[in-house]
DNA sequence: TGGGTTTCT
DNA sequence: AGAAACC
């Protein structure tokens, strides 16, 4: 189909390797001794999935009646996300719920203070994309960053024909018609697996999300969203610019939050803009220098952080936040109710904690809802054990005169206190000795719940498959 | 304005 | 241990 483009296309795979020798499709290009190092591409081709209103889907699929009416996930007062057709009658994430009933009378609300059916499909999820590829970093419970530059060196190595080319889905900033499809083999073919991993997500789990194609995590996170419910988008690098001038405020900005906004403000810097014209010197002097550097990075759309493999998670902990807390018995019942979750949550994750934090809010009226204090300390072994080999109330009972004496640390209990939240927390989990090395095999957190096997699975090192440099 | 989670200081 | 970031 685009014959003329079969030279651009052979330069452009040939100009993306810093050394293109060990490969034999057409005549290398000349380099001295035949140096045998695996080929390191000019750009890594990354990948960012983002799952729709997660939680609603997650309802929608425990409950298919609920697709057709207008659906909030309500946590306490606020509505947390909704479904699509609550979107089109006004109601918007992170909404109270008063606000939400005004909009829309007819919403139905699910209580989704309790994650745990969440926490489960979010796993499934990524472990699915990891099936594929093992190197998958987890962003909160809905989106997953992929890197794919070797998937996509193996197709490329494969690939014969070049007028083949084509993008999936959306070009950033190219109007439908004028696809230029392969002067980027790798990001149209990453566009590709992107679809093709949508697809799977879809047919296995049943879930629809967006995806960004792009040479960087700052990048694909940008472009995923472009096309909302249910699409994906590529960016290729001569709309970089496009897409970060587009952005407007840098608190757009993933890496950019509250406060560093603010910060930036101060130094008359509101825009991206701003950002990238501003002199570096400046920046050195408020952020000191690794943070003015990335800040800059950040603003001109470079960002060569890697994506790591998050593997098992590196603390388990379970919350709870009320209007009033104000004697040590509520409090205990409390603890003790959030132990006898996260323990069974503990329990079934397999590893062993060592370390255990109580974490509390008290009401102040200026500072209101910030400014956590916590406390933590060593979980002796001999409760670690009970943990691991589910003598659950045992365990309980035993953590929570621990629980208490770090919240003696943190409150003047012989003086009126007020808590408005609680939270427990397990870290420094310990993987029991056994080194399964279950080759590629990509375990389950959740089948050894179910499956009396009692072995470690370990997840946690996919440090195997070394990234880029 | 929730219930998480990670990383940096 | 807290701040700040992300969802």
């Amino acid at each position: 189909m685009e014959n003329s483009e079969d030279e651009e296309d052979e330069n452009e795979w040939r100009n993306s390797f810093v050394d293109s020798s060990t490969h034999s499709p057409p005549a290398a290009a000349a380099s001295g001794p035949s140096i045998s190092k695996t080929p390191v591409p000019a750009h890594r081709v990354i990948l960012h999935f983002d799952l729709d209103c997660f939680y609603a889907q997650v309802e929608m699929i425990r409950n298919p009646a609920l697709r057709e009416v207008p659906l909030g996930i309500q946590q306490k007062y606020i509505i947390v996300t909704c479904n699509y057709v609550a979107r089109e009658r006004g109601v918007n994430k992170l909404m109270s719920v008063t606000d939400a009933k005004e909009k829309c009378p007819e919403l139905v609300l699910v209580k989704g203070e309790d994650l745990t059916h969440y926490r489960e499909m979010s796993y499934k999820m990524t472990e699915l994309l990891m099936s594929y590829c093992p190197l998958v970093e987890r962003l909160g419970f809905d989106e997953n960053f992929m890197d794919v530059t070797e998937m996509v060196e193996q197709r490329l190595a494969q690939t014969v024909k070049f007028e083949d080319f084509s993008y999936k889905g959306h070009v950033y900033n190219h109007p439908s018609a004028d696809v230029k499809a392969s002067k980027y083999p790798r990001l149209a073919l990453g566009s590709h697996i992107a679809g093709e991993l949508r697809e799977a997500v879809h047919s296995k789990l049943g879930l629809t999300g967006c995806a960004g194609i792009a040479t960087n995590k700052l990048l694909a996170k940008l472009v995923s969203g472009t096309f909302k419910p249910n699409q994906q988008t590529t960016l290729l690098p001569e709309n970089i610019s496009d897409i970060m001038g587009c952005l407007g405020s840098v608190r757009k900005v993933p890496g950019v939050g509250h406060q560093t906004a603010k910060r930036l403000q101060a130094l008359g810097l509101v825009s991206v803009k701003d950002l990238q014209l501003c002199p570096l010197n400046d920046l050195v002097k408020e952020f000191g220098s690794p943070t003015a550097q990335r800040l800059k990075n950040l603003a001109l759309g470079v960002d060569d952080s890697p994506v790591t493999c998050t593997g098992a998670p590196q603390s388990l902990s379970d919350e709870d936040s009320f209007k009033k807390m104000s004697s040590t018995k509520e409090v205990s019942e409390k603890t003790q109710q959030l132990l006898s979750s996260l323990v069974e949550r503990m329990h079934k994750d397999g590893r062993q904690p060592q370390t255990f934090r109580l974490t509390i809010r008290k009401y102040t009226t200026t500072n209101k809802w910030f400014s956590r204090e916590s406390r933590q300390c060593p979980i002796p072994n001999h409760i670690g054990q009970k943990i691991c080999s589910g003598s659950s109330d045992d365990a309980v009972m035993q953590l929570l005169p621990l629980a208490m004496k770090l919240f003696y640390r943190m409150v003047d209990y012989s003086a009126p206190f007020h808590l408005t939240l609680i939270n427990v927390c397990f870290s420094n989990l310990q993987t029991r000795a056994a080194a399964v090395t279950g080759k590629g095999s990509i375990t389950s957190f959740f089948s050894r719940g179910t499956s009396p096997k009692k072995s470690q699975t370990v997840l946690s090192q996919c440090q195997h498959h070394k990234s880029y440099t």
